[in-house]
DNA sequence: AACGAAGCTGTTATCGCTAACAGGCCAATT
DNA sequence: AATTGGCCTGTTAGCGATAACAGCTTCGTT
């Protein structure tokens, strides 16, 4: 024997009004007045009233749902850009529902997509950064609003980006300044379109500096990776300074210099990507790139709902919602100048180190 | 100018059935001839159906939507269960639904609730593991269906939960077997249902020892708060064994103790716990407990949705839903035998280290 | 042969809202 | 005084499914 929930007919006749005088008063309606409105939310106060939100969406054809496609949600990135995301989103009155991809590929997100468009979603973020996702949003009806996170999928939906070529420049551009003259890179999967960028970003600011590229080497964003890719480089003797791709991987690799007895940063420099909020903890502290998810999933709110409200996806009006987030340097002490003064007293030395052995 | 979608009539239509019948097909009743049955789903490929969902939930009062509502998704607890929910939730054929709180105040979780509850989600997992969540959740009508991950609300609603307990007598339990007889905690926050009961197991474990436990030293599980903890510890000389409350502590406790020339874990033994994907390649790899969120949110899918088939809170039917996850301990380089041979050639001692000064 | 009990299908009513239209009232205009 | 056009409000239809009931077969039984 349940109590039935209260509905807007209730409220209406505690108010003396007809349900859709109620209904006008919830949706800001004009031409109600003020007296009525009044003696209408009081109504809704003394129930307790909350509308339904299946029956509103049924009726208006609209739901306040919007839909987050994302890929390994314990990544930082990703987490991160999906709590902006649910952030701006809520403030903006709508309520977020997720999906993740267990496999990356086009059937992967066209599944996710799909079990999104079966909650009625009134629109999707597709938080995933791969060639094959890109793709895979190209064969989305065009009726779906949609924007992406670093994917420009040629233009079709929106895009919100953080600058990853422009923080790859940065990191690059601040190993140059120190002296160094060679600078290895650590990437991400080549399929991620943020490992395309940085690899781009350190490719071309090398090039401008007249130097020549050395094989990037390739990870997947883990600490383990990174721990691979540290120990074929701790193996060379021409090794002064690495870009790694995230903070993570930098993380693993300056474990394997640990393990072969190369110092960070007197040995070798490591700049990282992301700034997670153990960077500055690590030993020694990580030099890296800071992203602003909260700003990324804000734009992307703000992108989205303009395609809804306009019914049509927006074809390329970047002047609304500047796509590009810039990115910021943050300079920490595992970046030193090269054969700066070796010993303490140098340039941001760091820590002292004692001898364990 | 846009197309209507596809709906119930149209399949109907076009097999030559009443809409009622392709009703029956899609929700797998009986008593509907095979031949019939075939024929609707024919229509339903060729038409591309998808049963919509609010005007399902509107005429059928339920949704296969689920609500999570989590504090802070970018820690790895709590992102790593939210994965796990979603994911067992989605095998389990429902969306899921996130509400990210703000404030972790009570306010914050009703308020959170009431998200929720406005996107007619059909139950609510609470990851909010405080008292003050766990207090939010009595206020809540008995009608919502609704599991909890590590807050025990008095049995007013299932709780799933890790073995804290259990978990930190492990960590101490190997620290006082390595021969260490005052083992020191960094907690995480008191107001944290985990953090107390890491303090009750490390407390009790070192009791049934015959060895008093110091006072806790407080943290609020970030590396920094881990960081002025190791700071407070590197000034004492009675330090030989600390158990960390999460992973991010000890990184940064150990940071601190690396500036500071203590050696770990020549000089100190480290345990965390969480098993955060990076533990295995800090400096040194970290002794911790890990933790199986795959597990709790598989749990609490299960729980929540008998609860949802039962149409009633089930209460303290503990038999049922097994409430405790075991965690495991992961030994590996962060502890070392107390005073065991100083130099190298004695137990895992770790990687060598260099000086650098 | 007649009967009830299944098995299969269709018709109608609802779910709780918003959209669209249809008024009633009152001030301002002709 | 009659007409116009805003305001405000109510009535009636849906939205796209499921629930409840009823009707028609087709069996197996007595």
């Amino acid at each position: 024997m349940r109590e039935r929930p209260v509905v807007m007919i209730d409220v209406a006749r505690l108010a003396g009004v007809s349900h859709q005088t109620v209904s006008r008063v919830l949706n800001h309606q004009p031409n109600v007045k003020p007296a009525t409105r009044e003696r209408v939310l009081e109504a809704v106060r003394q129930l307790n009233y909350r509308p339904n939100a299946m029956a509103r969406g049924l009726a208006g054809r609209r739901s306040r749902v919007l839909g987050v496609v994302s890929f390994d949600t314990i990544l930082y990135g990703p987490a991160a850009t999906l709590l902006g995301i649910e952030q701006a989103a809520r403030a903006a009155g709508y309520g977020v529902s997720v999906a993740t991809l267990e496999r990356i590929d086009h059937d992967g997100v066209v599944s996710a997509l799909g079990a999104l468009a079966d909650q009625s979603v009134a629109g999707v973020v597709v938080i995933a950064p791969q060639a094959a996702a890109a793709a895979a949003l190209r064969t989305m009806p065009k009726s779906t609003a949609a924007v992406a996170v670093e994917a420009d999928a040629n233009g079709e939906i929106p895009a919100i980006s953080v600058d990853q070529v422009s923080g790859a420049r940065m990191a690059v551009e601040h190993l140059l300044s120190l002296g160094h003259r060679k600078v290895w890179h650590v990437s991400g999967p080549r399929d991620w379109l943020e490992a395309q960028g940085r690899i781009e970003g350190w490719r071309s600011t090398l090039g401008d500096a007249g130097l020549a590229a050395p094989r990037p080497i390739a990870g997947d964003w883990s600490a383990r990776s990174g721990y691979a890719a540290g120990l074929e480089l701790a193996s060379r003797d021409d090794v002064t300074a690495v870009f790694a791709g995230n903070d993570q991987m930098a993380l693993g690799m300056m474990r394997a210099f640990h393990e072969h007895g190369i110092r960070v940063p007197a040995d070798v420099s490591v700049v990282g990507f992301d700034d997670i909020p153990e960077a500055e903890f690590l030993s020694p502290p990580l030099t890296t790139i800071r992203q602003d998810f909260d700003e990324v999933g804000r734009r992307c709110i703000a992108a989205l709902l303009r395609v809804i409200d306009n019914g049509q996806p927006e074809r390329l009006t970047h002047s609304a919602v500047d796509p590009l987030v810039t990115p910021t340097l943050v300079v920490r002490q595992s970046t030193a100048p090269l054969r700066g003064a070796a010993g303490p007293g140098g340039m941001t030395p760091g820590p002292a180190l004692r001898a364990t052995g």
